[in-house]
DNA sequence: CTCAATGCTGCGACCTGCTCCCAAACCCAG
DNA sequence: CTGGGTTTGGGAGCAGGTCGCAGCATTGAG
C-alpha cells in the first residue's frame, strides 16, 4: 500500500480523535484508518481485509468491524449501504462534504455528484413533517456511460403499467 | 386478516400478472400478495410471515421470499432497503407511484412525501455523466416529530469539524 | 523507566437474513 | 380425470456481521 503523505496526516487525524476519547492508539487501529485513507474508493470490508493482507497486516475481522465503527463515529469516515447485502466505506477528506452517488447496476461503478437542490427539500419536508433531518441519501441507479455502449440494459419485464391495467 | 374489496382486486392482478407469465396461481401466492396489499405500512419479511399465521396460514418462508421476488418483477410491489440489515415491502396501488422516504431513527416510523425536484436532478446527472438512470432513493434520516417532542436526540459525538482540524 | 490497570485483540462460536436442495404436493392442459 | 411439469416446505447451508473471553498492548502514575 503507498502511504503518501495526506494519508498520514489522516491517519494523524484519527489518532487525535481516539486520545480525546481517551481510547488506546493501537497499531491495528492506524492499520485500518490507513487503509480507508489510502484508498478513493466506496471499499468494502472484504476490500479492507484484502488491503491489509497485501500491506501484511494480519488483523482479526472484528477488529476491522471495531475500527471501522469508531472511523464513522469519528466522521472521518462514512458508511453506505448500497442494497448489496453489505456495507462500504469511503472516507471524507479531500472530497466534497455532501455529496450523493451514481450506482451502476451492471457493473457496481460507483460515482459521485454534487446536489445543491437537497437542502431545500430537507427544509421544505422538515417543516411539513415536524421532521428533523440529520443525514439523507440520494442514489440513483442504472447504467453507467461504459455499459450503456457496451451494449448492456437493464431487465425489467414486469406489467407494462399495473395500476392502470384494471 | 380484514380483505377489503381493494385487497382481492389486487390480488386479481397478481394473479393476472402470473397467468401472463405462464406461471402457476396457488394458493400460497395468493396469500402472500393479499397480506402485502392487505397493508399500508412497509413491511418486513417478518411482518409479513406474522400476519399469515394470524391469518391462519402456514406457508415456508422459502415461498414467500420468492413470492416476493414474483410481487417485485410483476411491478406491484416495492422492495426498500433502509439499512436495517433487511428488506421492507410496500405495494405500489393506491398511492402515488413515485414518492420518496422520511425515515425516524428513533422508532423506526417511515413517512412518504413527493419530490418533483428529483426529475430534474435525474436528467441533468444523465446529461453529464452519460448515464442512463432507471430508478433512484431518497430518502431522509432524522427525529419524527413525535420522537422529537418525547425529547429524543440522534447521538453524533464526533470531532467538532475533522477536515479542518488539521 | 517501570508497573499496574484498563481496555483492545483475535479466535471461534454464534446470530440473522436469506438461498438452496429435493421429495412430496399441487396446478392445469388435454 | 389423469399426467407431467412446477411449486412447496423444511432443513441444511451460506455470508455478513457480532459476541465472549483469555491473553496482551497501551497508557498514565509514580
Amino acid at each position: 500500500m503507498t502511504a503518501p503523505s495526506t494519508t498520514r496526516t489522516s491517519t494523524r487525524l484519527f489518532d487525535r480523535y481516539l486520545r480525546e476519547q481517551g481510547l488506546p492508539v493501537t497499531h491495528q487501529r492506524e492499520a485500518v484508518a490507513e487503509a480507508v485513507f489510502g484508498s478513493e474508493e466506496h471499499l468494502s470490508v472484504d476490500d479492507i481485509e484484502r488491503a491489509l493482507r497485501e500491506a501484511g497486516e494480519r488483523i482479526g475481522k472484528a477488529t476491522i468491524y471495531r475500527t471501522l465503527d469508531l472511523l464513522v463515529k469519528s466522521r472521518l469516515v462514512e458508511e453506505h449501504d448500497f442494497g448489496e447485502g453489505f456495507k462500504r466505506y469511503e472516507h471524507r477528506l479531500s472530497q466534497q462534504p455532501v455529496h450523493q452517488h451514481l450506482v451502476c447496476l451492471e457493473c457496481g461503478r460507483v460515482d459521485e455528484f454534487e446536489s445543491p437542490e437537497v437542502p431545500a427539500i430537507e427544509a421544505r419536508v422538515a417543516r411539513e413533517f415536524g421532521f428533523r433531518p440529520t443525514r439523507h441519501r440520494l442514489e440513483i441507479y442504472g447504467l453507467c456511460r461504459a455499459c450503456r455502449e457496451a451494449g448492456h440494459t437493464v431487465p425489467q419485464g414486469g406489467l407494462a403499467c399495473p395500476i392502470e391495467v384494471l
